[in-house]
DNA sequence: ACCACTCATGCAACCGGTTACATTGAAGCC
DNA sequence: GGCTTCAATGTAACCGGTTGCATGAGTGGT
């Protein structure tokens, strides 16, 4: 502590922080004149460990690939930015039994965790909670995380809504294509899922789904096509999300299919890249932007009130009808 | 410290972090059997309170919104998760005079920086590392920064390659479409804009510009519409990067004019939707994977030996030739 | 038997802050 | 004037590890 020039350590740390114990006014402005002067900066690992407060918070995706989690990285840092913390990155390994990976999490101090679709957490006896330690968490997205606050995205209506456009534009035979971790989706409780099938009931056509090994356009190309090849094409296509969608124009191109006169197309996220595609999607665009701002103001307040009751909320998502969908 | 049921804590530090003093054997399995029994976490803040090394690196890019970048973070996430490292991201915020606000990395203790893209650094005299408060730094990207481990992206041959390619297909007039940061480019010794007026000059035709106010998809479309409409097309565009190339569709699209017969089409980056675009776009992929792991090669090596001298290395994007430059 | 020396481990200082508690000096009260 | 009270600041313990140095128990040499 080179503040010694002029005073005792723990005056300039009250000065400094603000403590409600009296200092005079002489002592206030020369500690604070002095600290400017040598550009003081406090250890921020010091302050900490004394603490036990990090001021940094870990964003935990389930695949920082997509460009839809690129997104909410980049929201989240935003608001980090504002509330001066700052931001780890962290990516959600599933154990092969079903649970999470934390202990890298674990590892580094960090106050709280915000989590952006975890859909195992959601399943009961699952609860993330458990997994972290009891460290103050909040988890947004479209899966519920079970006891823990959380920024629902409620995608059932929309998803309706789009699966109905599709009818409603002339599709006879709506499919969704999905990832084939269809056990999980129907524990999750995954609204896209309950939305879909809901919609096609609503105009009596049977669920058709076209199942993929996972989310990557590698794999769903190919899934696709050997479907298409095997059981004919149908004429609307809902897919899972944007990145599956984006794979489907391809394998559609290559089949000589044209969006949207052979198949209309939906997607999911509102990944900024779909309205350029040619023609552009049609999608169900989440509201990112609130929905980090509130995931961090739940977790803010948690961390100053431990005790808080759950707190929760809903937000929807907006179907953009482009020319994927239009006939 | 629990670990008091046996021994004294700096027999368990000694022990748990394989110091060369020498240990009882049966102290040692003593000490480790305790410590998975009870799950021991060292304490990481106070740990590099103590050592003055947090096993934490900051990623420094200079957009985190763009599919590219995002790439990025997660290569090198997987190269920090090899290596118990951890990530704390950041984005590049220049100053109104240039210079680039460092605040908030100085202020938590990361052990190293790692930096993607600062064309601003690679001006003389604005070394970054005068910034960074002699922290150890590695940048990687086509800006090469001045006075510090670097790993470079040389694109200048690709470019010409390119767009000589262009010139192959038939093209006899091929514009870049080029953020309007100008002089920031010659002074940055920007590989593109040289390989550019290269490879025109080359077939004789003088270089032509199309200036847009910054990357961002809204702004690139409307300024290459008002461009074409005062000046006319071009048959051959080459674009800064694939998300101003993406841009370029749309705006090409809403103009009528087609890809790639009436004008063919070339990005930079190599960001993965481009394959999946109609007509895929013919770009210049960057290798990403081998950039972050020599990039972070580079720094680990420095955080060891912090006399070093620099150490540099230069890689070789490959051109993707896609439909969008075929005819 | 004694000394020198090595092996194994404990002690205590330190990293750079925060904070409960003690101390000091001056003002207020009877 | 002595005693209480409170404002202003210093002291020291603590956060949870790491590490230089000291100590004590064996061991071998003479």
């Amino acid at each position: 502590m080179a503040e010694r020039a002029e005073v005792s350590t723990s005056t300039v740390s009250r000065v400094l922080n603000n403590v409600d114990v009296p200092i005079s006014p002489e002592t206030q402005q020369r500690v604070r004149r002095i600290a400017a002067e040598m550009g003081y900066q406090p250890h921020r690992l010091a302050r900490a460990l004394a603490t036990g407060c990090t001021q940094t918070v870990a964003l935990w995706a389930a695949n920082l690939r997509s460009a839809h989690y690129a997104q909410v990285v980049y929201f989240m840092r935003q608001e980090m930015l504002r509330h001066e913390y700052d931001l780890m990155i962290s990516e959600a390994q599933p154990h092969g039994n079903g649970t999470l990976d934390t202990s890298r999490l674990r590892s580094w101090p960090v106050d709280g965790i915000l989590a952006v679709e975890l859909p195992r957490a959601s399943i009961p006896g699952m609860e993330a909670k458990s997994l972290l330690a009891g460290k103050p968490f909040a988890s947004m997205g479209v899966y519920v995380t079970q006891g823990a606050d959380h920024v629902r995205i409620d995608f059932r209506d929309r998803v309706v809504e789009a699966v109905q456009h599709l009818h409603a534009v002339g599709c006879r035979r709506v499919a969704y294509l999905v990832p084939d971790w269809f056990e999980w989706f129907r524990q999750c409780q995954d609204d896209r899922l309950h939305g879909y099938e809901e919609a096609v009931a609503s105009f009596g056509q049977a669920p058709e789904y076209i199942l993929t090994a996972d989310e990557k356009r590698v794999t769903v190309g190919p899934a696709l096509k050997a479907y298409i090849a095997s059981r004919g094409c149908p004429d609307g296509l809902f897919c899972f999300n944007d990145d599956m969608a984006i794979a489907a124009y391809r394998a559609l191109r290559d089949l000589d299919r044209r969006i949207p006169e052979d198949v209309a197309l939906i997607g999911c996220d509102g990944i900024e890249d779909t309205a350029y595609l040619d023609p552009p999607l049609t999608t169900i665009a989440q509201p990112l932007e609130e929905m980090c701002a509130t995931a961090w103001a739940f977790l803010e307040r948690r961390l100053r009130e431990p005790g808080l009751p759950l707190q929760e909320a809903t937000l929807q998502p907006t179907l953009q009808v482009r020319a994927s969908s239009q006939r």
